[in-house]
RNA sequence: GCCCGGGUGGCGGAAUGGUAGACGCUUCGGACUUAAAAUCCGAUUUCCGCAAGGAAGUGUCGGUUCGAGUCCGGCCCCGGGCACCA
């Protein structure tokens, strides 16, 4: 296996392992009960056709090193590679040739894999799964239908952006000031029909699983801070028109309800218009169309001026009895809390903004225990007492609080109340290149008969909406029907009603449907024969692309099935990695979808573990020469192709680890990777002679000093621990010390030199299987056990101790191990550096850190 | 605005409260060479000094400590996240 060539030739030595190791497989990942296993993951691509980005193998060399690493050390190791290639760009990209996604997807993992492999990762490749594989997708839609059947999958008329010009909806980011980004078309929100998920209902357990997960403290407060859980109360105000009903506000601040002296609706409000009076009438229209107008991203600048108007009418406060004007603004926000609330203008930012605009009234109910004479400035929204509230003056807000939601309660207009930032997760996409929602839409005869079937599969509550005054009904497609294909499309384009493509496909779209096989034939054609057989429009919504990243890491463990998305057994013996590696750019929505669908699968009992990933880590980006972020545009790219062409993968790899700390953002430096190619081409001189074999100064017979020993074994230690700690940057720099020791040693023991290149091995593979061979060791270094470090080579006999006086550094001196301090005292005074510095003084105070440091404090 | 993370030589970075700058890059000097590259040896925080040596020094100001890059408080700058969530 070993090559011929007398030096260092990377571009012969490391294609002829990677084939050795595709033939031998040290990277497959077993069954083995007797050894431990170890499921190391990184955050699986998505292909697209810019190919592979240095930032890529950045990550992916990292979990290699500890993959390679726990391997040596005993462990079954889990180290899977596969491709997330459902998306956008493969789908414009069919648009506009005509061809199908599928195609152009492939051909960019086969480049993917390519550039992958030239790295010698140790992925086992018999795992490799592909999100767009109906057999992986399969599974995708079966967890969709267990969503669907426990209630957490509904449609919901959500507003879109609705071009009328181009007939089709487009995302937030293709529109621009109201008009579309390409063409400049007038764009308008419309309400459409999509599929949600009821993430809402797991909010409490997403923010509880928190506590016990390891992750970066960061990642986890931004996803505590998305799901954003507050506590407070729902508050019941009064309407002069009783037929309406009362006014519901949600509030964390019960305690400055006397403060209260407006109401304000979101435009989107249920009662915004029974509110309005018929002189209010003509400003409230022009308002409400005005909101309607506006983007998400305009109604939410803060940058701009609170606007509203006037209803006309009057709510009562249910404390004081008081009567206050009911406003429609779009400050406050329709998805959130009840959509509507108690404006306390004199304890709250926004409020007070918007009374200052309106001149609306303000009053202080709070005041701080400390205020200055001539009162707070106000909005005031600090701890305090409370002031003109009635029977609850004088009272600490906390108490206050909890006094009055109690008292409301027991009148019935108020009860304790959590909210969450988090929304309902959007789960359609009006998109061609997806997973097709297994579902068709029949109408109400039809779904109670299919229901009757199977009632096991259908929700508690039926899935309906309302088109064209017909009702229709969703019923799934029975488990067995899975994979529901993609059919063949003439155009890839939106089909113009605002549907994808597939609304265009009709035998596809408009089918007589078998409730109990699934089975499909046009609906142009007759009807099948059979009680069964039921008229049905397919769904042509597909699944956003986080769909199949939610759950890809429990398919790593049994890819094949199809029975099943993975056997217990499988998810036993390998459960969630034990540590997943991957930007912090996915840091909420990713990580947040797959642990909400993991739940799920928790609860119906298809995995063992409510938490998916234990252990998380997020590798920091690597900047442009020039420090900026790589981009094609700034011409700064640098391609792993070049490096591996011009110093090899092991280099390469080597100099990504050494850059800095992983989770470091930090530029590329193309001066550094020829520092860690030197590093190799010194190991291998060191070790490999003139004539190819092992170097004549490694000998079996050789007795390595004390030193040397000290050194090999500190290194064995310190590299096994930096990679425990994914501090690899300093595993490098400990075997480069040792290097340099070995480079000026006349000899080195074999037995030393092929411990030398085991450490080295993780890092780079290619090379060390080289070496290790031409130093006639039996096996390869891939497989060899970890070397043994042993503690008692690394004390050495005599350590240098510091000698400080009044704690600056004034000399030192190696003295045996285990100095005492007397004898340390003696040794400073009798020092010629130190003693100038203690000469006619007395010593006032003595520190001493046993072989460390002495310090004397004198006057 | 709020919440995080970070400021260390010419550069990337290293330092359980205990010799600041390991390791690498760069640069300079030397060896080898007809020469160059490669390689090898040495130097490379700043200031003063021929030198021995001394002084200052981890964004900034202050504090705790025998001793602070490290801990505490204020400020400045950079990066990331959130952003009318009542």
């Amino acid at each position: 296996m070993v090559t011929e060539s007398k030096d260092y030739d990377f571009h012969e030595i490391e294609p002829r392992w990677q084939s050795f190791w595709e033939r031998t497989r040290p990277d497959r990942a077993g069954m083995d009960p007797v050894r431990p296993k170890f499921y190391v993951l990184d955050m699986f691509p998505y292909p697209s056709g810019a190919g592979l980005h240095i930032g890529h193998p950045e990550g992916y060399t990292a979990t290699d090193i500890i993959a390679r690493y726990r391997r040596a050390r005993g462990f079954d190791v889990l180290h899977p590679m596969g491709w997330d290639a459902f998306g956008l760009p493969a789908e414009q990209h069919a648009v506009k040739t005509g061809t199908h996604p599928a195609a152009n997807t492939q051909n960019n993992i086969l480049n993917f894999r390519r550039q992958i492999k030239a790295l010698g990762f140790s992925y086992d490749w018999d795992r490799e799964i592909d999100t767009t594989d109906p057999r992986y997708f399969r599974w995708t839609q079966w967890i969709f239908l267990q969503l669907f059947k426990r209630g957490l999958a509904y449609v919901d008329e959500r507003p879109v952006w609705w071009c009328p010009e181009m007939r089709t909806v487009l995302a937030n980011e293709e529109v621009v000031d109201g008009r579309s980004e390409v063409g400049n078309f007038p764009v308008e929100r419309r309400s459409l029909r999509q599929w949600v998920l009821r993430i809402t209902a797991y909010a409490d357990r997403l923010l509880s699983g928190l506590e016990g997960v390891d992750w970066p403290d960061s990642t986890k407060r931004m996803q505590a801070a998305w799901i954003g859980r507050s506590e407070g109360a729902e508050i019941v105000f009064g309407l002069e028109d009783g037929a309406l009903g009362g006014l519901k506000v949600f509030t964390t601040r019960p305690d400055t309800l006397y403060g209260c002296t407006y109401m304000v609706l979101a435009p989107e409000h249920a009662l915004a218009q029974a509110l309005t009076t018929p002189g209010q009438r003509e400003a409230v229209d022009a308002y409400l169309r005005q909101a309607a107008s506006k983007s998400d991203l305009e109604r939410t600048d803060l940058a701009k001026e609170k606007t509203g108007v006037f209803t006309g009418s009057y709510a009562v406060n249910p404390a004081n009895g008081a009567r206050v004007p009911v406003w429609i603004a779009d400050y406050v926000l329709t998805g959130y809390g009840t959509g509507a609330i108690m404006a306390v203008p004199a304890h709250d930012e926004r409020d007070h903004e918007f009374a200052g605009r309106y001149g609306l009234q303000v009053e202080a109910v709070i005041e701080p225990v400390d205020a200055p004479p001539g009162g707070v400035t106000l909005p005031y929204t600090g701890d305090g007492r409370l002031v003109r509230s009635g029977p609850y003056t004088g009272l600490g807000w906390q108490e206050a609080k909890q006094r009055m939601t109690d008292d409301l309660a027991s009148r019935g207009a108020s009860r304790p109340a959590v909210n969450y930032k988090l929304r309902d997760w959007l789960f359609s996409r009006q998109r061609y290149w997806g997973e097709p929602i297994p579902i068709v839409w029949v109408g109400r005869a039809d779904h109670d008969r299919a229901r009757e079937r199977d009632p096991g599969s259908f929700p508690a509550e039926p899935v309906s909406f309302e088109q064209d005054g017909v009702t229709r009904y969703a019923v799934p497609l029975p488990e067995s029907a899975l994979p529901l294909e993609l059919p063949p499309v003439q155009s890839y384009l939106p089909s113009g009603t605002g549907e994808s493509a597939l609304a265009n496909v009709a035998e596809w779209v408009d089918i007589w449907h078998d409730c109990g096989s699934g089975k499909a034939v046009p609906a142009s054609g007759p009807r099948p024969a059979g009680a069964s057989w039921v008229r049905a429009r397919r769904e042509t919504n597909t699944m956003p692309q986080w769909a199949g990243s939610c759950w890809y890491y429990l398919r790593y463990t049994d890819p094949s099935n199809d029975q099943a998305f993975a056997s217990p057994e499988a998810l036993r013996r390998w459960g969630g990695p034990d540590l997943y590696v991957g930007g912090a750019e996915h840091a909420v929505l990713h990580l947040l979808y797959a642990r909400f669908w993991h739940k799920v699968l928790f609860d119906i009992g298809a995995v063992p573990t409510d938490e998916p990933f234990t252990k998380l880590f997020h590798q920091g980006i690597i900047l442009g020469e020039d420090g900026e972020k790589m981009s094609k545009s700034r011409g700064n790219v640098v391609s792993p192709d070049t490096i591996i062409e011009s110093h090899g993968a092991d280099s390469l790899r080597l100099f990504l680890m050494f850059l800095g700390p992983l989770e470091a953002m930090k530029p590329w430096n193309p001066r550094g990777i020829e520092g860690v190619h030197r590093f190799l081409q010194k190991v291998w001189r060191d070790c490999v002679g003139e004539d190819g074999r092992a170097h004549p100064k490694v000998g079996d017979s050789v007795q390595d000093s004390n030193e040397i020993l000290r050194l090999l074994h500190e290194t064995i230690k310190k590299v096994g621990d930096d990679i425990d700690a994914m501090r690899f940057n300093t595993a490098i720099s400990q075997m480069m010390i040792l290097e340099n020791a070995l480079h000026k040693e006349p000899a080195v023991s074999r037995s030393t030199a092929l411990a030398f290149i085991q450490v080295l091995a993780p890092f780079a593979p290619h090379f060390a299987e080289e070496v290790w061979s031409r130093l006639g060791a039996p096996g390869n270094a891939s497989t060899a056990p970890w070397p043994k470090f042993d503690p008692a080579r690394v004390s050495a006999a005599e350590v240098r101790i510091v000698f400080q006086v009044n704690g600056k550094h004034r000399g030192d001196l190696l003295v045996p191990l285990g100095l005492t301090q007397d004898r340390a005292v003696e040794l400073a005074r009798a020092h010629e550096k130190v003693a100038p510095f203690l000469a006619g003084k007395s010593i006032a105070k003595v520190v001493f850190v046993p072989n460390r440091i002495l310090n004397l404090v004198v006057s």
